[in-house]
DNA sequence: GAATTATTTTCCGAAAATGAAATATTTCAT
DNA sequence: ATGAAATATTTCATTTTCGGAAAATAATTC
């Protein structure tokens, strides 16, 4: 159902190409040694040479460019003279390197400030993350998984997300059983069949009865614990992200070495972690968004159950 | 041999893509890039995109890029595809939209942080230095951060060694107050939390409450001082940069040792920093485009017809 | 002023970009 | 629920541009 966008986003190479190859292809192989590197789009290129001439402390020339980036001095040449007339760079009447133009560094300007907007969601996971000393993620349901919308282990400057998209399963992870707290057995069940399910560590609950043992538990707590269930040594404490409808959108949770953190101490982050999920909320929604009339609509927003 | 270079631009232009162009381009958010002009080619409607994309205040779906370029949807879902998989866009899980990616984000810093770029910033900067007698700085609002962009340093003996690019927190320090003063307190209490902040000397404001009436004057004076809040026996006072729009880009900011300037003497000083910012205005945002100065020969070269 | 180096142009096969049309997916109204 | 409408991707046949060797044209050096 869900099919993995992330692979699919490989480069089909064309059918197309090599028709003519063999017949000309003696008077050019006699010097071609220099290209099996793969291809990059032209509009890449482009990107390679302004990140070049951004870092660079100085003015540009186009030997330098040719140089840094691996290109042939023509066609350096050739895309930054279109990056030129575009007014992505410059070159001062007098001197023939190259330099930031207004327009790159108009569009900077605008990235700057838009920056924050988008920050504020990783904001409040940083300072969480800050708060609490271990590594916090927000997470969502993607069909019959648990997929990282974000994920903070450290402070940084400004970095947006790394490597969240990526997935785990519902069955041994405190969001996932959060999300699956919420749904009553017969509908779980279809989510992620009657068990038995896969076993990742001693921990992990592979009986549907357990399961459904647990899952009440986590809708009368209002809380979800992973004690080793998915990565031994790892533990973690998820807490819901409801929206104004009361539906859960997301699940917020902290994740530990068990070597630093018991499961207790970490019940001592409840308070923090509801707070900071009380805040995303917000920040999912931060608008007007209404089209929600009824206490129930769908799911956050993938979540197909099949 | 033989040099034509008379007739240098002989190939058809632009016979690709507009046709549709008479649909709207506004139907993204505010102030869309009304240049559904001569595409230059190829890579420059990659950049094209990305102008799109940063202008908007919210996510940009595939179909709001391909009406404000005039694209067909299929060429700009391929070039939104390749942004996305360089690094230059990126799309939430769950969500389609595309906003600004790691990569974007990391240029735009880059830019801003570019030297060349800022020489003409930094004249402004090193004539209000000259003039003031202390020590100044621009900065930029980096996520959660304030980070500086340009600073000039007095030749006194007693400086400080805040190099640009550098990051201090927002709520104690003159700058990073003014960007906080143009939020609604829900927004910067996302950003930089509720408190109680880090201290970093005895006149640190830590309760979100103080800060928000500090917040309160500084919107209604238009300057914003710390009295060493961050580092004991330095003084500061910023003022906005503002663009034609009336956002807030950066801030100018005068800082001091106590022992040189009392608070009451650095505002003495506000007139010459209004004057700076202004002027910092407009090397912010480049007047109307100048036209590429030609100060030899050559011919435009490209899709660039004024 | 000649030798050296850097920049710009030319050329043409190879590779990528295009948009129409076809498919697939999601959203919305009923 | 069910299907119509809206959006998002993929395919495909063409057209266009790209890329780099080599040549031509400045700039720079000695």
């Amino acid at each position: 159902m869900h099919k993995p966008r992330a692979e699919k986003r490989a480069r089909v190479p064309h059918p197309a190409g090599m028709k003519r190859t063999a017949t000309k292809a003696a008077k050019v192989s006699a010097r071609a040694v220099a290209v099996p590197e793969p291809f990059g789009s032209a509009a890449l290129r482009a990107f390679l040479i302004l990140e070049i001439v951004v870092a660079a402390k100085e003015p540009c020339a186009l030997d330098d460019v040719a140089r840094a980036t691996g290109l042939s001095k023509p066609t350096a040449f050739r895309i930054l003279t279109q990056l030129e007339s575009s007014g992505m760079l410059v070159r001062e009447p007098g001197d023939r390197r190259y330099t930031v133009g207004h327009r790159l560094a108009q569009l900077a300007l605008g990235v700057m400030q838009n920056s924050t907007l988008r920050s504020e969601q990783h904001a409040i996971l940083q300072r969480l993350v800050e708060k609490i000393g271990e590594t916090c993620n927000v997470a969502m349901l993607d069909g019959r998984q648990l997929m990282y919308i974000d994920r903070v282990e450290t402070s940084w400057p400004l970095r947006l997300h790394l490597a969240p998209g990526s997935r785990v399963p519902l069955h041994c992870t405190s969001g996932g059983k959060l999300f699956l707290s919420r749904l009553p057995r017969s509908r779980w069940e279809k989510l992620i069949g009657p068990g038995p399910y896969e076993r990742h560590t001693p921990h992990t609950i592979t009986r549907a009865d357990e399961l459904e043992r647990q899952l009440a538990r986590i809708r009368a707590e209002g809380w979800s614990a992973d004690r080793e269930e998915l990565l031994a040594g790892i533990i973690c404490l998820a807490v819901p992200v409801i929206d104004r409808a009361g539906d859960l959108i997301a699940t917020l949770a902290l994740q530990a070495p068990l070597a630093r953190m018991s499961h207790d101490q970490s019940l001592n982050h409840l308070p923090a972690l509801r707070s900071a999920a009380a805040a995303l909320t917000t920040s999912f929604q931060p608008s007007v968004r209404a089209p929600a009339v009824r206490a129930r609509r769908k799911k956050p927003r993938s979540a197909a159950p099949e």
